[in-house]
DNA sequence: ATTAAATTTTAGATAAGACTAAAATATTGT
DNA sequence: ACAATATTTTAGTCTTATCTAAAATTTAAT
């Protein structure tokens, strides 16, 4: 299979970056109307846009069988991705902007089309492995840098990791985790579990700090 | 007039900056086929957009006598004037690219929708005056500022001054100059003007060097 | 194993933006 | 002034990506 770089609409680019999402939680093909609840749309238009994807070689599609990428439309999902990605980091280092306020943007950079643009980027951020949410960034081949992420939840007392991501992103999370001083790269220990609740009494830098099971249940920690 | 941050399509935003650069130089309204042709479409084409562009307060338009652009359009398209400018800044101060490569990703990036993102990357550009070609960048509010800007061709024997833009900014000719050792900001001092073909030796940095009528005419310099 | 319910697909419609061909209007040359 | 030419607009078609409503298929329940 040789390199193509063709270029697709905004529209597909967004399709194949739902269904890679999709991909990694439904363990068989993914269904047309999860497709359609992910992208806010109607699952007569996903059956359209998934048929068109399939004339590409984007997806294997059967129908009444679900969608799953192939090997170039999962390839064409990470670059995505990656574009993603790269532009967080760019916008939370350079901008200052706030890690829960760059998604949007994000959005609409990562269709911007040049690979030059994104190698020159890349260098620019100093080749980061993560954005500002812990999320790994595929290399510009599309492979993701596999890493030992637990949840804080899973882990004992005495025991200590570095946040590396959040499970929910949503934007009421990643405020509170801020008033909790808890960002990429803090380093946690848990000093105490508490067996009825699953609350925790963590040490954050130099201070302790209580949190609650569902905090423990949604924050990623890496413990090697 | 209120504030109205009214979201504009791909292709509207295209025809309003067309419009405004067609305005510069015709001194009447802006002919349907002169918008064609800088936009690479069809007459026709001009027509229907115009028309919605009307509907919108964004063009006057009166059949058959050409476009002009409201104060509302001309705002408009002063924003993505100002985003364009701006990015082409970055692509060439922060990336590296070369101010011949830098149009095309910034024609994309021109469009992405975000106050917040350009008043932050203006800031992180040191709020520049001047794209890499020159080209003032508009304020928030679309007003230019306006300097003193001559052709290199009028200027005397001994005079001098700094260069600060192009007039004709075909890839050919930016690397031509390129070769020369000019770029924006370099000082250029007239040597010798010769009378016969309009030819100049200059002095450029601590340099001497020839250059003919053609490129004189084509390079603007600041000379207070 | 049928029927009921949920999911998915088809068929037909719509809106944006572009096109072609033909009609309408302006401009130009004599 | 008026025919010839150029420009602009209209009318109708096409593509992309949506939608609704109805039909087809699969899944679940008894």
């Amino acid at each position: 299979m040789y390199f193509c770089f063709m270029k697709y609409s905004l529209s597909e680019e967004n399709y194949l970056k739902a269904i890679y999402h999709l991909e990694k939680i439904a363990a068989t093909g993914v269904a047309t109307n999860a497709i359609a609840e992910q992208m806010e749309t109607k699952p007569s238009s996903v059956t359209d846009m998934v048929k068109k994807l399939s004339e590409k070689d984007l997806v294997n599609y059967i129908k009444y069988q679900g969608v799953t990428l192939t090997e170039k439309g999962r390839k064409t999902a990470l670059t995505i991705i990656r574009k993603h990605r790269l532009w967080e980091v760019f916008l939370v280092d350079k901008l200052n902007f706030h890690w829960d306020q760059v998604h949007e943007i994000a959005e609409q950079l990562e269709h911007i089309h040049s690979e030059e643009l994104i190698s020159r980027l890349d260098k620019f951020l100093g080749e980061p492995d993560f954005d500002p949410h812990g999320d790994p960034i595929p290399d510009k081949h599309g492979n993701i840098k596999r890493t030992e992420k637990k949840l804080l939840s899973d882990l004992d007392k005495n025991q200590g990791g570095v946040c590396v991501g959040v499970k929910e992103s949503s934007a009421e999370f990643l405020q509170y985790l801020d008033k909790k001083k808890i960002t990429i790269g803090t380093k946690i220990k848990v000093l105490g579990k508490e067996f009825f609740d699953g609350s925790m009494v963590i040490l954050v830098g130099k201070d302790q700090s209580f949190i609650s099971k569902k905090t423990a249940e949604n924050l990623y920690v890496q413990t090697n």
